[in-house]
DNA sequence: ATGAAAGCGCTAACAT
DNA sequence: ATGTTAGCGCTTTCAT
C-alpha cells in the first residue's frame, strides 16, 4: 500500500510560512476577527488546492468527539427499520456526522454486547431500539451521560430520556374504528409477547377500545423467536382450528401479519369475506397483495426525521443545561380492500 | 455531561506501578515470551476488573487503521442491500471491523461525495457498488492504493480489483430455460437502460438464450430514475397497448418487477395465463403474491459472506504481496405459478 | 523481562 | 493578528 498524500496541517504550516494554529483556526472556522484577511484567503486557497482534510482520528482523540452516531436497530434488514436508517443517513452526512448501523435481533445479550463495543471508540450518540426487558440497561446508559442516548419505537415511563416514538394508543383505535363500524363482532389482536412500549400499548389500546363498544376482546400472543422459526404458523392455525367465530383481525406488525397471511392463505380463508385484516406498518406487499391490505403506517420520514434533528440537537446543546427530546408521532390508516365488507367492494 | 471512568493506559500503570510499555504489549497480544506470567495475569485482571477499553481514536491515529469499512450500496433501504448489510455486520464485528453504510442512489455525484466524504477519516476498506458511468473514479480509487477496495454487484473489465458478484450470463440463461421448453416464444426483456454490468450481462444472455433458440428478442428499456418517478408505469402501458404478442416477461431486477406487476393488475392482464412471469432476486413479496412469482433468487448469504470475509482477508495480508479476490457466486432459479403454464398448474 | 521516550495530527490555552 | 507549546492515549523503537 502506498500512502500518498498524506498532508498534514505541519506540512502546510511549513509550506505557506504561517503557524499551524492560524492554520487550525481557519480550518474551523473560528478565524474571523483573528486572523487577516489575506492569510485566511491563502490558506483557504492552499487547502483547496492540495486537497487537505483533517485526520479525523486526531481529531476525535484531542476533542474525544468521534462525530459518529451508533444506530442500535431490531434488525437492520427489516424493511422498517432500513427505511429510516436510509431518510437519517443523509440528513446525518451534511451535519459531518456517520452512522454506524447495528441490529440487536431483539436479543438481550446483544445488545448489552453491541453497546460495551461501541462504548469503547468514542462514539457521540447512540439511537436505540431496546430489545425486551432492557430497562435496566438504558437507565445505566442515560445515567452515565457519556453520549446522548436516544430510543426509538419504544420507551421507558420510568426513566426520564429521550425517544421518538408512534402513538400507539391511538394508532390501535384508529385501526379499529371503521372494523368497528361495519359490524365486525368478533376481532382478534395477533400481539407479540413482549414488554417493549409499543406492544403493551397496542393491546392496551385494543382492549379498551374493545370493552368501549361492548365487544369481547380475543388476543393471540406469540414470542418473538417463533417468527423466526416458523412455529408461529403452527400457533395460528391451532387457533383459527379452534376459534372459527372470528371475522376480523388486527396484527400487532407487519411480520406477524405476514405470517398471518400465509396461514390464512394456506388455509384458505377468504380476505375480506370471512375474516378481514388490518395490520401495523405499510410495506409494499400489503399494498400489491391481492386483496390489498389495509394498514395503519407508521410516518416513516416524520420519525427518521425526529430521530437525527433531536440527536443532533442534543449533540449541539451547550452541556451545562441538560435538554429533553420527547417527540410522539401519530401514524394514518390506509383502508384497502381487505377491511371492507362484501357489500362495501366496488 | 461528566466524563467518568475514562481510564487509560497510564492510569494503569500508575495503579499497578507497571510501565505503559508491558502494559500495551499485553493489550495487544505481543506479550507472549516477553512479558513474565504473573505480570500478564495480573494487568490482564486489573483490566477485567476496572473494564478498560482502549482509546480506538489513539489507536488509529498511532496506527494509521481505523477498523472501519464503509458499505456504499446503491440503496440501503433496498431489501437486497439491506440484507446482505445485516449478513456482513456480524462477521465483521466479531473481527473488531465495524461498518458505515451509506447509498449512493444510483447517483454519481452523489457516490463521488461520499468517497471524499470517507477518505477524509481513516478508513480502511470501501466495499461499493458503483453507480452509472463510475469506472474512472474506481480506477482511481483502486490505484491510489489507499484502503482496500472491494465491488459489490457490479465490476470492470479493463480494470484489475477486487470483486464478488452474481454469474448473471448463467443465471438469465436458467431463468429463460423452463420458459423456453414450455413454449414461451414471445419473451420480453425489461431492464434498465444503463451500463453497470449486471444489466449488460443480462441483458446480452438474453439476447444470447433466445438467439440459440430461434426466437425473436423483444427489449423494453428504462432509466433508472424513472422507477422512483413513477415514469415506468407509462412506459410499461404504452409498450403493452402496442405489442400485444407478449407470453412471458423476464424483469432484470426486483424493483421492475414490482413496478411490472403493478401495471400488469392495473391492466387486467392474467398471470401466467396470459403472461407469464419471471424476476431477479427473491422478496417475500413474490412468494406471497396471487400468483406467486417466479424468480432467479441472488445467494444473499454467499455474496455477503464471500464480501466481507474476501475484504477481511485483504486488509489482514501483507502489505508486499498485492493480492486479488474476484469472486462470481452462482443463484438459482425458484419456480412457481407465475411461469408455468395454465394446463401445467395443479 | 521491563521501561523511557518519541511522536501520530490536532486543538486551544497561553504567550507575544 | 499570529505563534509557541502542551498534551489527548496509544504503539513501538531502542535502551537497560
Amino acid at each position: 500500500m502506498k500512502k500518498p498524500n498524506k498532508i498534514s496541517i505541519k506540512d502546510i504550516s511549513k509550506e505557506l510560512g504561517i503557524s499551524i494554529t492560524t492554520i487550525s483556526f481557519i480550518i474551523n472556522k473560528k478565524a474571523k476577527n483573528r486572523i487577516s484577511a489575506s492569510v485566511i484567503k491563502k490558506v483557504e486557497d492552499y487547502i483547496e488546492k492540495v486537497g487537505y482534510k483533517p485526520n479525523s482520528s486526531a481529531q476525535s482523540l484531542r476533542t474525544g468527539k468521534s462525530k459518529t452516531i451508533v444506530f442500535m436497530a431490531e434488525n437492520i434488514s427489516d424493511p422498517f427499520f432500513s427505511a429510516i436508517a436510509k431518510e437519517m443517513e443523509e440528513v446525518a452526512y451534511n451535519n459531518g456526522y456517520k452512522i454506524i448501523y447495528c441490529s440487536t435481533e431483539n436479543n438481550k445479550k446483544r445488545a448489552i454486547e453491541l453497546i460495551s463495543l461501541f462504548q469503547d471508540r468514542q462514539i457521540d450518540a447512540f439511537i436505540i431500539t431496546p430489545p425486551e426487558d432492557f430497562e435496566y440497561e438504558i437507565k445505566e446508559l442515560v445515567e452515565q451521560e457519556q453520549q446522548v442516548i436516544m430510543l426509538f419505537d419504544r420507551h421507558y415511563n420510568d426513566i426520564i430520556h429521550n425517544y421518538v416514538v408512534l402513538d400507539n394508543y391511538n394508532g390501535v383505535r384508529v385501526a379499529l374504528e371503521p372494523l368497528i363500524e361495519q359490524g365486525f363482532k368478533n376481532i382478534l389482536y395477533v400481539g407479540l409477547d413482549s414488554d417493549i412500549s409499543p406492544m403493551v400499548e397496542r393491546q392496551e389500546a385494543y382492549l379498551e377500545t374493545l370493552k368501549d363498544n361492548n365487544l369481547k376482546p380475543r388476543i393471540l400472543l406469540t414470542p418473538f423467536k417463533d417468527i423466526k422459526t416458523g412455529r408461529i404458523n403452527t400457533t395460528l392455525k391451532d387457533y383459527f382450528k379452534n376459534d372459527t367465530s372470528v371475522d376480523a383481525i388486527l396484527f400487532a406488525s407487519n411480520g406477524l401479519a405476514i405470517c398471518g397471511l400465509r396461514v390464512l392463505k394456506e388455509l384458505n380463508i377468504k380476505i375480506p369475506d370471512e375474516i378481514a385484516v388490518v395490520t401495523f406498518d405499510d410495506r409494499d406487499l400489503f399494498e400489491l397483495y391481492t386483496p390489498s391490505i389495509s394498514v395503519f403506517a407508521q410516518p416513516v420520514s416524520q420519525l427518521a426525521n425526529a430521530l437525527i434533528e433531536g440527536t443532533l440537537q442534543l449533540l449541539n446543546s451547550k452541556k451545562d443545561k441538560p435538554e429533553l427530546f420527547q417527540k410522539i408521532l401519530s401514524g394514518n390508516l390506509i383502508i384497502r380492500d381487505s377491511s371492507k365488507k362484501r357489500k362495501a367492494l366496488s
